[in-house]
DNA sequence: ACCTGAACACCGTTCAAGT
DNA sequence: ACCTGAACACCGTTCAAGT
């Protein structure tokens, strides 16, 4: 039976843990992420000790939330690569996307900054990716999308767009929808148009990451 | 010589400010903004009370050194309304605003998010807006910039390369470059290109602008 | 094994006492 | 009038004691 009780132990664990994530996702959404562990852990119904086994730092809990919403939109693209018309898939990932951040917008300021240097969102980064270099990829075969861009300019502009509706809210989600439309305008092939200046940002660019030190102006 | 005494009160009062204005700039630039008050107030040579006399919180003092930036960029963006070409005139302002943001990019994170809800922030924001608004009026009259995009639909631009340079620190600058080789495409006028959706934002609209509260997607 | 909550460390802010 | 630093409140994190 020892297999057995191991199993009931680590599923009291389990619950534990998907209660302490639901609770932390539900209290950084109402309220923003400086909520109190301590609150969250009451509200999950656990001490806090019991937070802190599960996710060492509030900062890890806050990343497996931000992992998971990543995985969904993942997931989404991954089907998104089947359609018939590369072109209209990618843009129409893209407005889901920022749908998501739009609804998620504690979340997504997580994602930014600092956080990179966090392993696990690393990890989801790289997934996500890897499926906008080939969702890119086919747009471009299309003649959708400009030749010169690569999926990281592509991540670029949406993570901006993301960023920015955050700290525009009362004008939104119209104003998301002006700013899709010319990320669209941004993308799309124009005969003639000058390339853009430097060298195609490439995912092994993003794997050096690390944590950002801030900086200063030159004197 | 009661002016006198006064006057003399207040050189050492501003002389006070001064400092902590001139060491929570350099320490923040150099540490991010999570250094601590006290450090702050020491190397201004201070005590944290003189420290919380001059600014009430530490948010306001943050407030003060985003202001001055912001005023910078106003004045530049004035002398740049002289040229004679508009055109050229906005995309070189969009370009020094983003390498502004790139050099001070511990100062920016703290632009966006509840710090809006700050008075001075909002004036500051407000004669921004009032020059670009200017200076993109120009720029259409002069066939350079599509008709269909109002200042605040650039600037929103504008601020979410800014924010995405951050957290592309490894890849820029080069990367930004190409970001504003992109919003300069998305802006440039285009026979035939269908128009943005929605109505066009106003300044009016972020005049109600007021701390933006957490939301969740719908359950 | 896993959980708990008292205790600790840290940091923004206040305020009584100085000059 | 202005300055100072001890004291306070708050919050993330740890850990000895429980089961």
């Amino acid at each position: 039976m020892e297999e057995g009780s191991t199993r009931t132990r680590r599923a009291d664990a389990e619950r534990n843990r998907r209660r302490l994530l639901d609770a932390a996702t539900e209290m950084f959404c109402e309220r923003g992420l400086d909520v109190g562990v301590a609150e969250i852990a009451q509200r999950a119904g656990v001490g806090r000790g019991t937070l802190f086994r599960n996710f060492p730092t509030k900062e890890q809990l806050i990343a497996a939330i931000v992992v998971d919403r990543m995985s969904e939109s993942v997931a989404r693209g991954r089907a998104a690569l089947e359609s018939s018309d590369p072109g209209e898939a990618l843009f129409w990932l893209l407005d889901q996307a920022v749908g998501l951040a739009l609804s998620d917008r504690a979340l997504f300021a997580a994602i930014g900054d600092e956080y990179l240097a966090n392993e696990e969102i690393r990890t989801a980064h790289a997934e996500l990716l890897e499926m906008l270099e080939e969702l890119v990829r086919r747009a471009q075969a299309a003649g959708a999308v400009r030749d010169d861009v690569s999926a990281v300019d592509v991540l670029m502009m949406l993570k901006g767009v993301s960023e920015v509706i955050k700290s525009f809210q009362h004008v939104a989600p119209d104003a998301a929808m002006r700013q899709l439309d010319l990320v669209r305008a941004a993308l799309t092939p124009r005969p003639g148009a000058p390339p853009l200046r430097g060298r195609r940002p490439t995912v092994d660019d993003l794997a050096e990451a690390g944590p950002v030190s801030p900086n200063c102006r030159p004197a």
